[in-house]
DNA sequence: CTCGCGTTTGACCAAGTGGTCAAAATGAAG
DNA sequence: CTTCATTTTGACCACTTGGTCAAACGCGAG
């Protein structure tokens, strides 16, 4: 399945270069808007230079896909049973807030991918990530029948931990034209109006 | 700035016609991805007849924003400072999950747009919108400084409700591949679930 | 019935698309 | 400094794209 690593130094270079150029390009106009031509001027590569080292342009695209939905998930995975309820959860929106913060792009091209109905990666949300969900989910309903966290749907708990801090890095735009230019970085007034949010939703 | 609406009854028609196809179109593949011929064909229109309507593929995009816009943020602009503060935001947020529920494709269309950088309403955001936020932020800020609801920040607080709604219809392929087939349709859960969440932030 | 205006279309175009290929340039090992 | 595999490129191709246009069609008022 996994092809071995890129060997000379020139491969490791220019695939990095063309995976950097391709998520800023499929991040901005999703699959169908981007064009190859346009990942190979952004990645300084000529265009059959570019399709040398991926052979097409889903290649680039999954390759991209699987690469990222490792550290995509990471945060989820740290999520720790025997932790403190609350904090793990807090600590788990704090991570995904900060992953929009310093990784806008990945969210982008995910949020693009999956708006547009997922065609590419339906498989991996069906499997991959569903199986991860649901044993989240069941840890999350184990702290609630422990009374250790206020009820409530632990599935639906997730996707508002997703929704709310995935919001500022794809709906970053928008944020940042109601908030106005005296107010460039949402960040901080986030982190606390979504400390707060989850704080009270779980406190028993 | 308005044009004369269409008279004949095959303008309406066809107009009506291009309008439901563009958005069914536009809101899968994104701007760029999209392509004339597509919404020619899901029309039952030839790609002459339809630029015989519109003069180009811009003008479709821009007549489906603009009518838009306004339905759009109708469940804001209904929000009241005269009423009973938590009732009214629990209605807001409601009013929107229905719209996630019943419009999704209008969902979608905004994502995209505004995922990819808004570059076609970008104006729109910084005053319609921001205006219209602004205002009811301020009505929001009243009711806590009066200690009818728990403090928070209220932009935040509308970003919340518009993120968690439209969820729903942006990523509901994954919410679905996520909660299974035995799940079909989220919405009773997660009305259940966001009223909670809002009752809990809010109450004082 | 027929005339004119609104409507529809097939044929077409220039530019852009993803992708190929043979030949040239370049690097590293001996 | 030679040699050979790796890397890079210009030219090219078939196809799709947004958009045009002249000609044909057809519906309703007189």
């Amino acid at each position: 399945m996994t092809q071995p690593v890129a060997r000379t130094r020139i491969q490791r270079k220019n695939i990095a270069l063309i995976s950097e150029a391709a998520l800023s390009v499929f991040s901005t106009w999703g699959f169908r808007g981007s064009t190859v031509d346009q990942i190979a001027k952004e990645a300084n590569l000529s265009k059959p230079n570019l399709l040398y080292y991926f052979p097409s342009k889903e290649a680039i695209h999954q390759h991209l896909m699987s690469s990222l939905m490792e550290t995509w998930l990471d945060p989820l995975r740290e999520l720790d049973e025997k932790g403190e309820p609350l904090e793990e959860i807090l600590t788990y929106m704090r991570r995904k807030l900060q992953m929009s913060r310093d990784h806008p792009r990945e969210s982008r091209l995910f949020a693009n991918e999956i708006v547009q109905g997922a065609p590419r990666i339906h498989d991996m949300l069906e499997t991959e990530l569903k199986e991860l969900v649901d044993e989240k989910a069941r840890v999350i309903q184990g702290w609630m029948a422990d009374g250790r966290l206020a009820p409530a749907d632990p599935w639906h708990l997730i996707f508002s931990i997703w929704s709310l801090t995935q919001h500022y890095a794809d709906f970053d735009v928008q944020v940042k034209a109601v908030l106005g230019p005296e107010k460039p970085d949402p960040f901080p007034d986030a982190e606390t109006y979504l400390s707060t949010l989850f704080t009270r939703m779980l406190t028993v």
